[in-house]
DNA sequence: CGTGCACTTGACAAAAATCAAATTTTGTGG
DNA sequence: CCACAAAATTTGATTTTTGTCAAGTGCACG
């Protein structure tokens, strides 16, 4: 378990990598943007909230009056089909921000996938900070840099043909994100379920259940429970992630 | 043929949906974020550069010294797995802005799929103009929301189980960016080949070729000639974009 | 008018979706 | 702390779809 900064002492948090600078110190780690008074500002015009497990936060397409930043636990965004099934478009995790908008409305629902403290900040009073702090903006716009990134990894996960070469990115994904915050590499923790893992990989329940079996199997991983699994063979494992299939042809 | 406006007299242009102003005027169509002093201020720290069809602007990697901006023609953005196969993470229209670096470097290659027209803007100017006009980061940051929401877009296409359903949307996309602009619903322009759209959606050559065949077969489109196609069936058209079948269970 | 490239089509194999059932885990109330 | 119910996950059998390989076909461009 880790020691966590006390709630609400120290304002709102977003941590990146930096889209400008060449990143010598520390490369491919992501660093906080905000300057202490920034967070201190933001502190002002925002609020903690907590949200319980499977909490909704917003639905999609309602009035989007606030954004949000986690202080700490998991989010997904996702998006309902009319038909069936849902796509989940990201996880959101701690120093993320979330609920910005399009035409004053949501683009897609959040919920908690653990349970989640977070700071809401009215967009109206976000606007005003804007105004007054131009570099704050920058800051905004490097963590936008950040999430387009991430999306587009994304694209590469739900690109891969197999399921097996999914997961594996997915798992790598998590992996980096532990260590861009500076824990371990070989040991992931899965906040969320197989079922919304399947839903963020884009592939069916079955097949990722069947995936984590081939991994076990052929000795890449090691699954200790549902939220712990290590990994082995980290040369096998970053094979997997690169040897992936996506676009064919 | 479309008039085209004389290139480097207006300077840069950025259309997006913007997101906070809830849309009365327009709903989901696309306006122009710049003003024209701003335009003519970027103008002056920009240059126009001109490509060949098929010709390469930058590659992932290098070092991100410019921003680009479209004028005319259409530009992809991908990136090349070490194993086989490319996957397109974008297609780039008129208006819009590319080039936005991690860490000082460009995050994917680029290239002509058209002739295009381009702005070309060093960052260093950039970051300069930044600091004079607070306004013109709030701009960056909308289209970069944008921007966010069309890899979202992206992402549900790569998520659809049947080519069919990816085609459709891939398609509807294209019918909403000539709609934003203003122009007609029904026909449709292909500026990229098969072989392209394959690589956007996440499906085979063969993949795609048929799945027109089965919109045509069943009178929902049809094919004018490589370039161009028509919707001949509306309803059924949204019918199959919106009765996709994504994410499984 | 021919060459090359882009695309289409066909046959086959591989992977995954689906459906359904068994099994493990988790949460709850005694 | 245990028993039970509900939920999550695993597993199996079957079917569909698509990837792959390979051979045509047609259009475009020189």
């Amino acid at each position: 378990m880790r020691v966590q900064p006390i709630a609400g002492v120290r304002g709102p948090a977003i941590r990146a990598l930096d889209p400008w600078l060449p990143g010598n110190p520390g490369y491919g780690r992501t660093h906080q943007l905000l300057s202490d008074s920034e967070r201190a500002r933001l502190a002002v015009i925002s609020s903690v909230v907590r949200f319980k497990k499977g909490a909704e936060i917003y639905r999609e397409g309602a009035d989007a009056d606030a954004v949000f930043n986690i202080i700490s636990g998991v989010v997904k965004a996702y998006t309902q089909s009319p038909g069936n099934g849902e796509l989940i478009a990201a996880f959101l995790f701690s120093e993320d921000l979330f609920g910005l908008a399009q035409e004053g409305r949501y683009v897609n629902s959040t919920k908690a996938v653990t349970p989640i403290e977070v700071y809401r900040i009215p967009i109206a009073a976000l606007r005003g900070q804007c105004l007054t702090d131009a570099n704050f903006e920058f800051h905004v716009i490097a963590k936008l840099c950040h999430e387009l990134r991430q999306a587009q990894h994304h694209a590469f996960v739900l690109a891969s043909k197999h399921t097996v070469a999914k997961l594996t990115l997915f798992l790598q994904m998590l992996a980096q994100l532990e260590f861009a915050k500076g824990g371990p590499v070989n040991e992931i923790y899965l906040p969320m379920s197989r079922s919304e893992i399947a839903e963020y990989v884009g592939a069916s329940l079955p097949a990722i259940s069947r995936a984590f079996r081939t991994l076990t199997t052929r000795g890449v991983l090691q699954v200790r429970n549902r939220q712990h699994v290590k990994i082995i063979d980290q040369r096998a494992f970053e094979k997997l992630a690169n040897d992936r299939q996506e676009a064919p042809c």
